[in-house]
DNA sequence: TATTGTTATACTCTATAACTATA
DNA sequence: TATAGTTATAGAGTATAACAATA
């Protein structure tokens, strides 16, 4: 009989299948202007929860601070985020969705949330409440 | 109060903050000699489906034909996938696995697996059932 | 003429390493 | 000495465009 260890790798292993091809799709769907997939995770994540430095970012992300810092440094050119000092370290530097940055979001990642949209709504209601719930699951996978 | 749509709209940005992030968690999980992302779910396509030619894996990857190329020939240079002639048509090409494909497929991809079963491990009963259940409703996500 | 695959090239994303500034 | 960020460089992943072969 299957083993639970096999019914986990299984698991595992459809996950990562799963995520892979929707992260590609996403990636695909773009619009003249749109902004790539890093762009708007990392300004969800300054939306949500204010300034915030380059380090603490790139923990939120999974990814490396410097690799933030030039997804932040495109951001902050097309004038999107902006950084403030930090009130007691001269090292650290916050950055914040500005006003702009706040209006455009949702506008310029358009094509791709329209895409995932849409898809959601071919779902039944008890299936959309189903990937609902998987979602906070699927963020805590990378807790740890 | 909330329309149905702006839930759809809020749902659709979750998801996709989920997703990127398990996807640079895994893809950041390497071991010696292990498989990228992308060889790792050719690999389980072609052990799901049998042969298939380059077009319908890009097809299923969500891929170009042209990327799933590179992908191929990456794996046909290691000795883990061999290319058929196509019985009928001259023109495709079918890829299999070779048995050394098909043995060290999941030893290759074990420090992304395990990540992900060391996280589904922490979850509860209900909790892993509720994510199974999502999975494949992600999968049809990529569908149309 | 349409389709499958190949080759050449370029861009995006992220990583590593070396450096500067502040703590 | 440790930490935050920057700069430079490289590699993986994927796209577009131009081409060859077969249908």
């Amino acid at each position: 009989m299957a083993t639970p260890d096999s019914t986990l790798h299984a698991l595992a292993v459809d996950l990562t299948l799963a995520v892979g091809q929707l992260v590609r799709r996403l990636r695909a769907e773009t619009d003249p202007g749109g902004l790539t997939l890093s762009q708007l995770s990392a300004m969800a994540r300054l939306e949500r929860h204010g300034p915030t430095t380059t380090a603490d970012l790139a923990r939120a992300e999974s990814m490396k601070p410097q690799s933030m810092g030039a997804v932040l440094a495109s951001l902050e050119q097309e004038g999107l985020v902006q950084r403030q000092s930090h009130p007691t370290d001269g090292r650290q530097i916050l950055f914040a969705l500005t006003p702009l940055g706040a209006s455009v979001r949702s506008r310029r990642g358009r094509a791709k949330h329209q895409c995932v949209e849409a898809a959601l709504s071919r779902l039944g209601p008890e299936e959309r409440q189903a990937l609902a719930s998987a979602i906070p699951l699927i963020s805590r996978l990378d807790g740890s």
